[in-house]
RNA sequence: CGGGGCGUAGCGCAGUUUGGUUUAGCGCGCACGGUUUGGGUCCGUGAGGUCCGCGGUUCAAAUCCGCGCGCCCCGACCA
């Protein structure tokens, strides 16, 4: 490609409306231009990468056995009524009618549609299992789109299918995407961990998030340097420090003017935080009457089976409250903090709450609580606060289950060292479904026993534009980007320092003929600009291999050959920079090739 | 959806507080001419603006007021 002709240029100030050095860095080399609020153009630049990872992902997907399809992205609003997601999903999915009034969806993924298809499609047994997959542009109206490419509204994703008869099947296929997607991250040069995860709104038993630990990352990863343990932090445990065995003592009511935070009340009382139960007092949209809809007609009803109800969470003093546990312990589609008024209502105090007496309210215990004896609570009156509370004793949860959050310090779930926090992008995401969907819908094949059995399904995801994202975001210095060889949109570029030495020009033209006829891809620089602004422009776009042209080395028969990554500036011999330059490439690509290894699968 | 910030030429900005001398400027970029040719050369000429939109106040609005729209950041949210 000639610089002369291509469509994009460069910016030499980022457009101020952007913060992510990845954002800054694809809109100054031209690879991306916004229209609005998570919605982007690929530029040439750009959609030439994005092809690259494209062309990895697919190269992947067929090793695993992947058949490549594609799914509409308008889709009618009956699948999604059937699975229930029409309803259980709010305002990031997009709706509008057609011009007949039908209901229409866009697309936040594709698990209704894979799954009519399977309903058509399989049968027997003996058709299964299968894996599809597609790439396919998504709409999800995120309430807050930010960092460029990293969190947009609309993007392209690849999100595979699978089909087995059995859990074991699904596991086999679960695991070769496992590997599958750290085979593709690495290939673009992305480093990546696995961590467990949440199940969101996809459900399921098992998900896992592949994560580019970045500063810039939305999700809390929490890891053990030790033994290797990785989870979200929405699901992380730990191994909390257990209470000293104590019988349980009398209650007692004790006067606390005033006192109203935890801290507060261990400086008052002179007691550890551990010695004290923690209220958190949540209010959780939960469906109202089970409906578990296969054959749901009355679509009205379904939408109004949504209830608030109050949640009494209590933890121990030395630990937090995990939103995310404690939305699925209740099964909760959303949580919110509860009013004073609300926490009035059931009989409880702002500041003192205690589980004991409440009414109306789903008390929901931490396992910690159930094992820690005499504990200080609130007395559900303003100033006082009960000592020696036991759990079956003075009160009784409706649940007991893990609902704290592992944070920083914590002791590892799996070895006991210490837990650390840190930050990460999720660019890709493997889940275990299951039989939700296929329940939901219909999609069943007969057994060899002649017994119809839904479809055991898995959904897996990878953002491509994120993954670029994530590539521009670890992989750049002050001069600009630096692509790994594997994705760049050429391979190489040509910088011709054209003057009034018309030899160089010739000397330039012909290389970018003999490397292109071989197969190298080259971006030419042929522009009549200066060297510094050829130089500045070569740095921003970020080619893995920079030839240089000039006079001064046309007298001694050479050009100048420079690694984007590296500092040294190498001559090399005209008649031989072909075959360096095809050397070259293949070193950076065995540099990449390097890192792609068997990981070994672990469950968190 | 809550909090904050911003919206003036393709990009980056000044001007807005204190309305009028601003036919709205500057740098970069762009066009033309010349110059230069190994790290954003230099000189000259020039084009390019609904000052986000609508409404209001005023003799007069980029500037003050109201409403709306858009974008960014923090939070809620996020398969």
């Amino acid at each position: 490609m000639r610089m002369s002709q291509l469509f994009s240029h460069t910016l030499r100030d980022a457009p101020s409306n952007t913060q992510a050095i990845s954002h800054q860095l694809l809109e100054r080399a031209g690879f991306i231009r916004q229209l609005g609020a998570g919605i982007f153009t690929a530029m040439p630049l750009g959609h030439r990468a994005l092809a690259k990872i494209e062309q990895i992902v697919r190269e992947e997907m067929n090793a695993i056995g992947g058949q490549e399809i594609k799914m509409p992205v308008v889709n009618p609003a009956d699948v999604w009524q059937e699975t229930g997601r029409w309803y259980a999903i709010g305002s990031e999915m997009s709706r509008f009618q057609d011009r007949t009034g039908s209901e229409m969806v866009l697309a936040m993924t594709h698990e209704e549609v894979v799954t009519d298809l399977a309903r058509r499609e399989i049968r027997s047994y003996r058709q299964l299992p299968r894996l599809v997959y597609h790439i396919q542009t998504k709409w999800r109206d995120d309430p807050r789109p930010r960092a460029g490419l990293i969190r947009v509204r609309e993007f392209t994703m690849k999100d595979s299918y699978s089909f087995d008869v059995d859990e074991a099947g699904l596991d086999q296929q679960y695991r070769a995407h496992y590997q599958a997607y750290f085979n593709i991250f690495h290939r673009c040069g992305l480093d990546v961990i696995a961590v467990g995860s949440d199940t969101g709104m996809m459900g399921g038993s098992l998900a896992h998030e592949f994560m580019v630990l970045a500063p810039i990352g939305e999700d809390t990863l929490i890891l053990c340097d030790s033994c290797g343990y990785a989870d979200n932090r929405q699901v992380a445990t730990f191994q909390k420090p257990p209470a000293p065995a104590e019988a349980p003592r009398p209650i007692e009511k004790v006067a606390t003017p005033d006192v109203t935070t935890i801290d507060d009340l261990t400086a008052f009382l002179e007691i550890p935080p551990a010695k004290t139960a923690k209220a958190v007092f949540m209010m959780a949209e939960v469906a109202g009457q089970k409906v578990q809809s296969q054959e749901v007609e009355s679509q009205e009803d379904e939408e109004q089976e949504s209830e608030e109800r109050f949640i009494f969470a209590v933890v121990r003093g030395d630990m937090e409250v995990n939103e995310t546990k404690l939305a699925n312990a209740v099964q909760a589609r959303a949580l919110r903090p509860a009013t004073d008024e609300e926490i009035r209502a059931i009989g409880a105090e702002p500041g003192y709450g205690s589980p004991i007496g409440v009414h109306d309210a789903l008390i929901v215990a931490d396992e910690a609580i159930v094992e820690s004896p005499n504990l200080v609570a609130g007395a559900n009156e303003a100033g006082f606060h009960l000592r020696n509370v036991n759990t079956g004793r003075d009160f009784t949860p409706d649940i007991v289950t893990d609902i704290t959050a592992a944070g920083e310090g914590n002791a590892c779930p799996q070895c006991g060292h210490a837990l650390r926090a840190d930050r990460g992008v999720e660019v890709g995401n493997i889940f275990k479904l299951g039989t939700r969907y296929s329940a939901a819908m219909g999609a069943t094949f007969k057994d060899s026993e002649r017994v119809a059995r839904p479809i055991v399904m898995g959904s897996y995801g990878i953002g491509i534009g994120r993954a670029l994202a994530c590539v521009a975001e670890s992989h750049n210095d002050e001069y600009g980007l630096i692509w790994p060889i594997t994705i760049a949109p050429y391979q190489v570029h040509i910088t011709a320092l054209t003057g009034r030495d018309e030899e160089v020009a010739q000397v330039a033209d012909q290389l970018y003929a003999d490397l292109s006829a071989v197969g190298v891809e080259v971006l030419y620089d042929d522009r009549d600009e200066s060297p510094g602004v050829k130089f500045n422009d070569a740095d921003l776009l970020g080619m893995p291999l920079r030839i240089t042209v000039g006079s001064r080395g046309l007298k001694k028969g050479v050009v100048e050959l420079k690694r984007r990554d590296r500092k040294e500036r190498t001559p090399v011999p005209l008649d031989e920079i072909i075959e360096t330059v095809q050397a070259e490439i293949a070193a950076l690509a065995a540099e990449i090739e390097a890192q792609v290894v068997d990981v070994p699968f672990r469950e968190s």
